[in-house]
DNA sequence: AGAGATTTTCTCATTTATGGGAATCGAGCC
DNA sequence: GGCTCGATTCCCATAAATGAGAAAATCTCT
């Protein structure tokens, strides 16, 4: 079980279809597109049509190319969205290795440009991203508990609760907490 | 430009960073986890350690197993970002004619799409928006305490704390608190 | 209609992912 | 140490995705 047969094309079919909507969109060739992303003619034709799954290597790189996240497009692809999200129906995961939760308040949808999370770091907590999905991501951070030291690019912020930090992000970024408090905090992506 | 070297191999790693942990949790074995999602072991094991980029098909039968949606999945892969500067030197606004102070956490600045408000409505108050001050505004309200009733095009939501409504504003708009209780509300507008 | 340019699809070779099975590694146990 | 059992990784054949260029389809003028 788990495995259900036509779930896969029902994907690819998705799929294509957005990818080929996002295209109409900004009215650029399959050429251009090549151009743009790194993935030939052939294959942007093929899988914009569902004759092939991509690899989650060429959706990287049309998101790239298109400007998204990949969670975003993936949103486009499986969700029409909802406008209330309830508490409980707040997706929610949690990796207990680093002690991080987060929980999408307003998840990713289509027809919208953010997105919202309360996340939880608990004490003595160091997590480190290389890259953001997509340049100049734009984030708006709202310290609601605890004590939290972000690095982005090279430069330390001590918050406090009350804080917000705004950041379009480029590089790499860093977050750490104290060995006495942790933090929690909501976070605005554009 | 939009192809950017290394994006690729850091995608690869974190999902198979994230794969890994996912299987961890479950405590399932390569096997089972197989059987499960109708993917080999071996593949999976190159997934895990991140020697080849998954298609779309072998995600979404790895996201069936698990339960999760893809979108999930790759907010998983994608997590937050990390921050840059800004503090609290927050400009409050108020309006005592109609029980109203608001907060700008995160101000309006020329480079950022979007801005953070923190409202507060006293009991039984009542507020009508006519227009938007420009059309397809995006807002993400969090009700953080209280009660409130918004009507937006026609359609009225009533919120109770953690909730988290998402529209975009064309026409008018209205906020309602009960006699019994006010409201405190983040703001996110893009 | 027709000629020319653009966009998309198709063909074929190459690269890459996937599956089955064998080999390796690791932890317990005698 | 040697043995067994479980899990993971390696090897090889197959299937699938990708890229470069040719063919086909589509559009735009006159």
């Amino acid at each position: 079980m788990g495995i259900e047969p036509g779930h896969d094309e029902a994907l690819s079919r998705q799929i294509a279809e957005r990818l080929k909507a996002l295209r109409a969109t900004r009215g650029w060739s399959l050429d251009e597109l090549a151009v743009q992303s790194g993935v030939s003619r052939a294959t942007l034709s093929r899988l914009e049509n569902a004759e092939v799954s991509p690899t989650a290597q060429v959706l990287g790189r049309l998101c790239s190319a298109y400007g998204l996240t990949m969670t975003r497009l993936m949103g486009m692809v499986e969700d029409d969205f909802t406008p209330l999200i309830r508490t409980r129906s707040q997706p929610a995961w949690e990796d207990p290795s680093v002690g991080f939760v987060r929980r999408a308040l307003s998840p990713p949808a289509a027809a919208l440009a953010g997105e919202v999370l309360e996340c939880e770091l608990r004490p003595d907590a160091r997590i480190e991203y290389p890259l953001p999905p997509r340049p100049a991501l734009e984030h708006h951070l709202l310290l609601l508990e605890g004590a939290l030291s972000l690095t982005v690019d090279g430069a330390r912020h001590e918050l406090v609760p009350g804080d917000c930090l705004r950041y379009r992000l480029y590089g790499a970024s860093r977050f750490e907490t104290p060995p006495e408090a942790g933090a929690r905090y909501l976070l605005f992506i554009v």
